[in-house]
DNA sequence: ATTTTGGGCACT
DNA sequence: GTGCCCAAAATT
């Protein structure tokens, strides 16, 4: 009889011995079907020791049902999981889960049935028919997906296909993607940039591991560098990883990819379709896939050959995950590309401490563009003291910013606004009792959104319309809003430029790829003045005549205490700087501030990179902090408090007392409600030599928790809430 | 996680 | 004895 040890895809369980029935055969990887009590789960053939004594007898093992279609992992992405569950205190599973696509890509083949609008013009028009008209343009897909599209019933959709409104398309699944072409387009480099391009080519076809930290400052080209190491691994037939941390925000990136390989990449991210994700997810694992582009997820595919990994903008902290699995996709692409014996290129124009250190250690090679290409200089940067030069009375703009705006709008130039801040306002008063708007699941104040006129939670979702008096005092029209938000940054440019024109670019405006299509189109054709932005606009995009960047509140990602605060104000007001003077024409950067002395502003202003990381680098050497000594956190839940806060303290009271291990806590999280769970937080700060892992698994290993108490473990935490 | 099992308890 | 609720155990 032949035992099979699989990794079951079942959180409380992990390796289970079955039976190999006769006429199956299976290798070690291979994705099978078995069953578990009553229910049929997925598992993988493991090569996992069992401890000795612990043997299972014969007579209880079931034979496994199905081995599915799919070639079997390899053992570089075994490894993967394994390092990626030990390193981040995770069940092997959870992590395993992430390299499996749906049932259905599992089984592969076969066509499906879609549907698109077609054309037809109602006879009967209803609300939610408009709705879904209106919505569902350019869409297909399944029924229930352009029902959520749409946000109307599922109902609505069939009976707009009753009466012909709707037409189903029949899909093959497994399709072939056009082949990407090395050769399509010949680069233009600069002379630095060959030199990087050639060094990157040399490692693909070294295929050992190499890992680069690409250095260079934006407009520098970093993209067109590495694109010739994606053309040498297309060359010799393997596949190419390239993370990006936002995937929804590529327009550009393909743009180019498509301008140097004529056609698109394979795309990989969270809102793919059904039947797209099926379609990609066959294709990546078959090999025919030569250049995935995709979000941190598509980072644990089960790649047929893979011959390159690129983290772009490898400093984000988007590369992080913060639910599930909690591991930083920047970090594991290197071990992952150490597994797979391949190059792995980190490119960013602010990398993290850590990539540098590690760089400057001799672990990774620096590859530095220190030019913008094509001879454009990098911006001047200004410092606006909100001290000294106040904004009106309920606005935010310094005269000085306003007046620059001014004159690059007479110029026929544009300019730049970044605050941080989705919204009107971050939060809403009563006047007359001084009641706050407050999310009921989270501990934090509901955002005024006033284009939506609504009050929105951006942590769990929560939404409600904006009342007319207040709920406490029930006095009408008497609630102010606090504070800015872009929307209200936009308000005030157009009332101080009514002529200027505006373009609000946030998650909540541009939210489909043809919106941010729009926005870009009307940008570089000069039919935008003035853009207001959040996040959105710090990076990849390449507008000509923006010549002016204006920082609302630099200070605004100071504030909290985070470990990395710094460190990401740094970056962000970097990347944003980094807009201005892409073109012919130089660029100018305002920061307003109340803190100019701060140690980041400082280097901002200053221009000095160096200064920056150095100052960083004394701080998080005297905090203990990575890449000096290393942190994690221990996050207690509950749906009561009582309970959390119990967890919690029992947690505490099992410390382990280690002289290189230190425990701060336990104490409410920075945001003790989220989601309508109270949460408190325990702190662990090590020397870099301690086992931090080994030491929490036994420390939690050994304690019982009471059901509905969930504790997660974060390894080198990016958010402190 | 999901399902099964078994103990304690009220009620017939 | 029977039904019901909830906690504990098992899942190969």
């Amino acid at each position: 009889m032949t035992r099979l040890r699989l990794l079951v895809f079942n959180p409380a369980l992990s390796v289970l011995d079955y039976r190999l029935p006769a006429g199956m055969t299976t290798e070690i990887g291979s994705v099978v079907l078995a069953p578990l009590g009553p229910r049929q789960v997925l598992g993988i053939v493991w090569e996992a020791e069992r401890l000795p004594g612990a043997e299972v007898p014969d007579a209880k093992l079931r034979p496994i049902l199905e081995v599915l279609p799919v070639p079997p992992f390899p053992a570089p992405l075994r490894r993967l999981i394994e390092w990626t569950a030990d390193y981040y205190c995770a069940p092997m599973n959870g992590v395993a889960r992430m390299a499996l696509g749906s049932m259905a890509a599992l089984r592969g083949g076969g066509s499906t049935t879609e549907y698109r609008l077609s054309g037809l013009e109602p006879k009967r028009m209803t609300p939610q028919r408009a709705a879904a008209l209106d919505a569902l343009h350019g869409e297909q897909a399944s029924i229930r997906e352009l029902a959520e599209l749409a946000s109307v019933s599922d109902g609505v959709l069939r009976g707009m296909l009753g009466a012909g409104l709707l037409e189903p398309v029949t899909v093959d699944l497994d399709r072939p993607y056009p082949r990407a072409r090395p050769d399509h387009a010949a680069p233009d480099l600069s002379e630095d940039q060959q030199a990087a391009a050639d060094r990157f080519v040399v490692a693909v076809q070294d295929a050992a591991f190499a890992p680069f930290l690409l250095d260079g400052v934006t407009g520098s080209g970093k993209t067109e560098c590495y694109f010739e190491a994606v053309a040498e691994a297309i060359r010799q037939n393997r596949q190419v990883l390239v993370l990006l941390p936002e995937i929804a925000l590529t327009q550009n990136f393909l743009r180019r990819f498509e301008a140097r390989f004529g056609t698109p990449p394979v795309l990989w991210h969270s809102s793919l379709k059904q039947s797209e994700r099926r379609r990609a997810w066959r294709a990546i694992v078959s090999g025919e896939a030569q250049v995935v582009v995709g979000a941190r997820s598509a980072l644990f595919m089960p790649y047929r050959q893979l011959g390159l990994i690129v983290v772009d903008e490898a400093h984000e902290v988007s590369f992080k995950q913060d639910d599930g699995v909690r591991y930083n996709a920047r970090d594991v692409a290197v071990i992952r590309a150490r597994f797979e014996k391949i190059p792995v290129i980190l490119a960013s124009a602010t990398p993290a401490l850590e990539s540098l250190q590690l760089a400057e250690a001799g672990v990774y090679e620096k590859i530095d563009l220190p030019a913008r290409f094509g001879g454009a200089e990098l911006p001047a940067i200004d410092i606006v003291d909100l001290r000294s030069e106040v904004p009106e009375r309920g606005h935010w703009l310094a005269p000085r910013l306003v007046a620059e705006m001014r004159a690059r709008l007479e110029r026929g130039e544009q300019s730049l606004l970044f605050l941080n801040r989705r919204g009107y306002a971050p939060l809403t008063l009563c006047r007359h009792c001084g009641y706050r708007f407050q999310c009921p699941n989270c501990s934090a104040w509901l955002v005024e959104h006033r284009l939506s006129r609504r009050l929105a939670c951006h942590h769990c979702g929560h939404e409600t319309p904006v009342p007319e008096e207040c709920p406490e005092c029930h006095t009408g029209d008497c609630l102010v809003a606090c504070g800015p938000g872009v929307e209200r940054i936009a308000d005030e440019v157009a009332e101080l430029l009514p002529e200027a024109r505006l373009a609000l670019v946030t998650s909540d405006t541009l939210n489909t790829p043809e919106k941010i299509g729009a926005f870009v189109a009307a940008a570089e054709g000069g039919a935008i003045d003035v853009i207001i932005g959040t996040q959105l606009v710090t990076k990849g995009y390449h507008f000509p005549e923006l010549t002016l960047v204006g920082v609302v509140d630099a200070d605004l990602g100071l504030e909290g205490g985070d470990l990395r605060a710094g460190e990401r104000t740094y970056q962000q007001i970097a990347q944003v700087a980094g807009r201005a003077g892409r073109g012919e024409k130089p660029g100018a950067v305002l920061i307003q501030t109340r803190h100019p002395e701060a140690a980041v502003i400082a280097a901002l202003a200053a221009g000095d990179r160096d200064a920056f990381y150095a100052a960083e680098a004394e701080a998080r050497k005297d905090a203990g902090a990575p890449p000096f000594g290393r942190w994690a956190a221990i996050i207690v839940s509950s749906e009561t408090e009582a309970e959390a806060r119990e967890a919690a303290r029992a947690i505490g009271g099992a410390r382990p007392n280690l002289p290189d291990v230190m425990v701060l806590g336990p104490a409410p999280a920075p945001l003790a409600l989220l989601r309508g769970r109270y949460r408190y937080r325990l702190l662990i700060n090590a020397r870099r030599t301690a086992q931090v892992q080994d030491v929490i698994r036994d420390w939690l290993g050994k304690l019982d928790f009471p059901q509905g108490v969930r504790v997660a473990v974060d390894i080198d935490p990016y958010s402190f809430v």
